[in-house]
DNA sequence: CACGGCCTCCGTCAAAAGGGGGACAGGTGA
DNA sequence: TCACCTGTCCCCCTTTTGACGGAGGCCGTG
């Protein structure tokens, strides 16, 4: 079975670079290629590709948002290598958001950028070093939810869940019973209850209880805080 | 220069396999084999090696303990690749917050092992392409730091930033007041400027907002919820 | 069916939180 | 020097929160 892919570069002689390595490999097929992310987005369409590999920088569409429109649409199946000179944070972060599946720089060795495309192909991921580096750094620093702690979930009901996570946006009792379709009386019960269940003494420390349990996450809050 | 690894595995012929894999090539050198984790210690303490190959599983202290005070022991400058043979999260969390720079499963092909042991040399990281999909699936799914709300937390002074990380703690005004040293109606005031220059209505607001910023983290925290 | 858990709602009450004033000392910079 | 910010503290007042006890309806299990 052989591994179909689209090249995206603004750059047609990096393109043919690309393509001149892995089209070497009898099992890689480079059936594309692309200038722009509305032509990634446009070939991966037509050609269906097992992976695309994305420059970021291009006219028309940067690869980022190519990466996120490909992922996301529900009759691609393509994987998305991303393929970089400079490796700022911001535009890792980006892309992993976007739903890249690896983050290589330019100036990784044929061999590697091969095995990693088969990696990719395989399900797996696959990261530029010094980027795994970070990427493990911040994870650590970040922190992760304590299992322990999560456990404590599952002595809330339900309801006492969903009322948890509307406190932990932020809501007033009057507002969470509008949310939730209940009395306020009914609130403060469900509250207490919390509370109590969880040895917490006020609403405060249910909110950090919520963040710590994972029950919500930072970054994924809609309000304007 | 030749890289210098200490093999830590409570099975003899695992090491073996190992040291044969490595030992053949002529940058790598096997300086030690440990079969627990105290020895791990102790000999990475004698023969200060590059990198430490480190099972989880073994005797008289486990591998990611081992880890953990080889890491952050100032006087080794020794990174630790963790080789186990099951993934489950909890193991990989742990070594990565230990301060592994690798982590690979142990039907890695040798060639890849080879390599990433050079890798790690390198100042780089590397974990098992399963392993790297998840760390990016949990990485994009908790979200990250919206910058513009972070620059939020510039308009507070120091003291403010203080109140509010002591808020997020989930202590009350009068244990706000104990900790910094001043009276409950010092605390309201500064907690009232804190709302007023957010745009926050209650302290459940702040302590959001004060995750949602980065002015506290998830699982650094020492409470107990 | 009887029991228990869950969800819903009441009333009452005390404590906590928050708003809106004002005041004063120390420091900093125009 | 004077205006301004910061940090400290005070009083008074309203709103919110949370505790406690009670109660009825629904539903699944023994």
């Amino acid at each position: 079975m052989t591994i179909r892919i689209i090249v995206a570069d603004d750059q047609a002689l990096v393109r043919s670079g690309f393509a001149m390595i892995l089209g070497n490999e009898n099992d890689i097929d480079i059936v594309a290629e692309a200038g722009t992310g509305n032509q990634a987005i446009a070939l991966t369409k037509i050609h269906k590709p097992d992976i695309v590999l994305m420059d970021i920088r291009m006219p028309e569409m940067d690869g980022l948002l190519a990466t996120e429109k490909i992922v996301q649409d529900p009759e691609l199946a393509a994987r998305v290598l991303v393929l970089t000179t400079f490796d700022p944070d911001e535009y890792i972060y980006r892309a992993l958001q976007a739903g890249a599946s690896g983050f290589l720089l330019k100036d990784t060795p044929p061999v590697e950028l091969i095995s990693a495309v088969r990696t990719i192909a395989g399900g797996g991921a696959l990261l530029a070093p010094s980027i795994t580096k970070r990427l493990i750094g911040s994870f650590a620093k970040r922190g992760f939810i304590d299992e322990r702690i999560a456990k404590r979930l599952e002595r809330l009901t339900n309801r006492e869940r969903a009322v948890l996570t509307a406190v932990a946006q932020g809501l007033s009792n009057q507002e969470v019973a509008s949310e939730l379709f209940v009395e306020v009386a009914t609130v403060k019960t469900h509250i207490s209850s919390i509370l109590s269940k969880l040895g917490l003494r006020d609403r405060t420390q249910a909110v950090i209880f919520a963040y710590e349990s994972g029950l919500v996450e930072t970054g994924t809050t809609s309000h304007g805080y």
